[in-house]
DNA sequence: CTGTTTAGTTCCTTGAGGGAACTTACATAA
DNA sequence: TTATGTAAGTTCCCTCAAGGAACTAAACAG
């Protein structure tokens, strides 16, 4: 299909979907968050062929955000888990539920419910300003350009 | 390529993604944000596919993510521009943009600075609980079944 | 009447995703 | 010892979506 990179656009949205932004990735992600996490699961689970898969668990390993751990030998058998890294786009994940429950779900409501450890109540994210600490929504804020713009992303993660 | 559908899975992530989960699609939205809203601008600025271009624009339109304005009859000229529904989605860009920022910007830094409105500072989104006001990550929550699992989503939108 | 701008549409080629069968390495049951 | 099962992939073929470039339509400028 030849796709075009995003990886080397100055453009931090780009560059984030360069890692998780082909189908699929997300849900993988999703998937081994909530301990789905071997390769015959997470096939099952979400139905993708398992060719795609492979390649897929392949790219977030190497871009350090899965780790591809034995948890036996003899027989060798291996499961992903979250790097720190990738835990950090599972807040991602959680900004798109939020917008999901709003804008897709139907009479019978979402799907899923999130609840928080701090204060056990059902609720949902919200973007908030790390200055202030304030909401911040898309509508809250001037965009300007920084000190990157224009040049290259960071060559290559060596880990995770 | 016969790709699976998304939308009907009882997922709001999967449901996002069926909205926003095609390539160029949050670069499209990204544009409109930052007032590229024009289809030439788009496509000069993106280096898309005129072709793809058209079809993204059309289904974003049809999702009620976006709304094609004439803003020029004679000679007829038409702009893009977000609806309610789509500047929430922005919301997740900020956060994908921030992620990208802290993992993949390089030496030079970030591509892009996000000014607050209500505090004048450059800052980022941290995702908070709607509920406490504390800050909720992907790692300080529970996920548990919600009403809508196991059920078809919402139809479809019928306008924004 | 020719050229330009905006907003697409059409056509062809390539290659990514789907699907199913096949493979490897081991464990267990018969 | 052979058959059966399971986990984790790999290989193969086919279809259809993305890229790219050329073409079209409607209006305006000179």
């Amino acid at each position: 299909m030849q796709r075009t990179r995003f990886g080397d656009m100055a453009c931090s949205i780009a560059r984030t979907l360069d890692v998780i932004g082909e189908p699929w990735s997300p849900l993988i992600l999703r998937d081994i968050y909530v301990g789905i996490t071997r390769f015959d699961q997470l096939q099952r689970d979400l139905g993708i062929s398992r060719k795609v898969l492979t390649e897929r668990l392949k790219w977030l390993v190497d871009k350090g955000v899965l780790e591809r751990r034995e948890y036996s030998r003899r027989p060798p058998r291996h499961e992903y888990a979250l790097t720190a890294k990738g835990l950090e786009l599972c807040d991602l994940l959680l900004v798109m539920v939020r917008w999901g429950d709003r804008w897709t779900a139907g009479e019978a409501g979402p799907p899923a419910l999130y609840r928080h450890h701090a204060c056990g109540e059902i609720s949902h994210v919200v973007p908030h300003c790390s200055a202030c600490g304030r909401p911040m929504r898309a509508g809250d804020v001037d965009v300007i350009p920084g000190p990157g713009a224009e040049t290259e992303p960071k060559p290559e993660p060596s880990g995770a």
